[in-house]
DNA sequence: AATCGTTTCAAACGAACGTATGAGCGAACC
DNA sequence: GGTTCGCTCATACGTTCGTTTGAAACGATT
């Protein structure tokens, strides 16, 4: 179990999964670097500071599950160049969420968490980060929808876009909690069919 | 705009102000009592500690909020005892939200960011918090929902109600932050239209 | 074997934090 | 009129924070 890794990746691995347990600013360096046993003077070392590492930890995930969506958009779209079906659509992003974040087994459910307070802690290096991270992605998938459903209006697409977000980030968030005791175990396989039915039949809402 | 209020509503108020601008974690006991012209030990007399008031500043809303929920909904169901429609189900717990939630107050940000904290807070006194405040809730809605959409199986049911408030909390959380320049102005009435529409074409999904 | 860039180490720094203390104050009460 | 009670005040306490420092250890190259 002794981790044969290198400081920097050390730091990275316990960083992550600390701040998914008790959010970034109630983390402290020392509490960091006790844990990974590294010196104190690592992270400052290694990141230059602890905003920095904090960056360094959500870009580690955020940005191969970005490059997989965008991959998957880009697969779709290539299949048929008149425009994609809706649903394609939305698997493309709802699909590489669930994949790259169940996956791996020290920090991947903690991504998700980590997310969720990424969303709910407003700093301003943050908001900067999700921001760079979330806009390219999120301007090819407006375009995809408007030209799916040419019906609706740049506005409405925009926000059903942000409720369907919404509906899986939630959902990651919270999927093993708050279950009622008769809920049978469903696999992730059909919460991306059921979460695909439900928003795209909400895209098609008149 | 001086305010006539006592110390400990000026302390309520700046508090969730300046909560839900910075985050509880980057905001100090000193910043609330300065710019609510109290004296420092103001909060430690009147809340006990920093933990208590940012509870104080939570249930202030959430209780409230909760109960206008279940009012509304005690109200359509008095209304048609056959059962409500679909979309004055999910009006009863979709308008009190954004009315509760400041509308045109500015600390009205706060309760969401504190909210998004909540859930993605691991800690099992704030989930046993959520739980004893949402379940009643929860079931009550269930409930309706079955009897409003009897092909549904309980458990689409759960996981659709799961889809919506999460669509609901996140452009809750969002909807100030990440705009696009093109977007427009969308008053609160119309944002609650349009997340019934999406939601409701979502349960409906075959 | 000597040199040099990279990494790790123990120790310390000043600043900011939440909290505690005891005196001071005005209004209410006996 | 003296005492009590609720509240406010300035100030201090001890802790923890992120960061810095300069030296020691290491590994590769000559």
């Amino acid at each position: 179990m002794s981790e044969p890794k290198d400081t920097r990746s050390r730091i990275l691995d316990v960083a992550e999964l600390l701040f998914s347990e008790n959010g970034v600013d109630r983390v402290s360096i020392r509490d960091i670097t006790t844990k990974a046993r590294v010196n104190l003077a690592a992270i400052n070392y290694h990141f230059g500071s602890k905003e920095d590492l904090i960056a360094a930890v959500f870009e580690r995930r955020i940005v191969p599950m970005n490059e997989a969506r965008l991959a998957a958009l880009d697969a779709v779209e290539r299949v048929s160049p008149t425009g994609p079906r809706l649903e394609d659509i939305l698997e493309s992003f709802i699909r590489p969420t669930i994949q790259h974040s169940g996956g791996t087994t020290a920090g991947g459910k903690a991504f998700s968490r980590l997310f969720g307070r990424c969303l709910s802690e407003p700093s301003p290096e943050i908001e900067a980060l999700l921001k760079r991270q979330f806009e390219p992605l999120s301007e090819r998938l407006n375009a995809a929808l408007i030209k799916a459903l040419p019906k609706l209006s740049r506005s409405d697409i925009f926000w059903r876009l942000k409720f369907t977000f919404g509906a899986l980030h939630h959902w990651h968030l919270t999927k093993d909690r708050f279950r009622p005791a008769w809920l049978a175990k469903t696999e992730d396989e059909e919460q991306i069919k059921k979460l695909i039915a439900f928003s795209a039949a909400g895209f098609r809402a008149a």
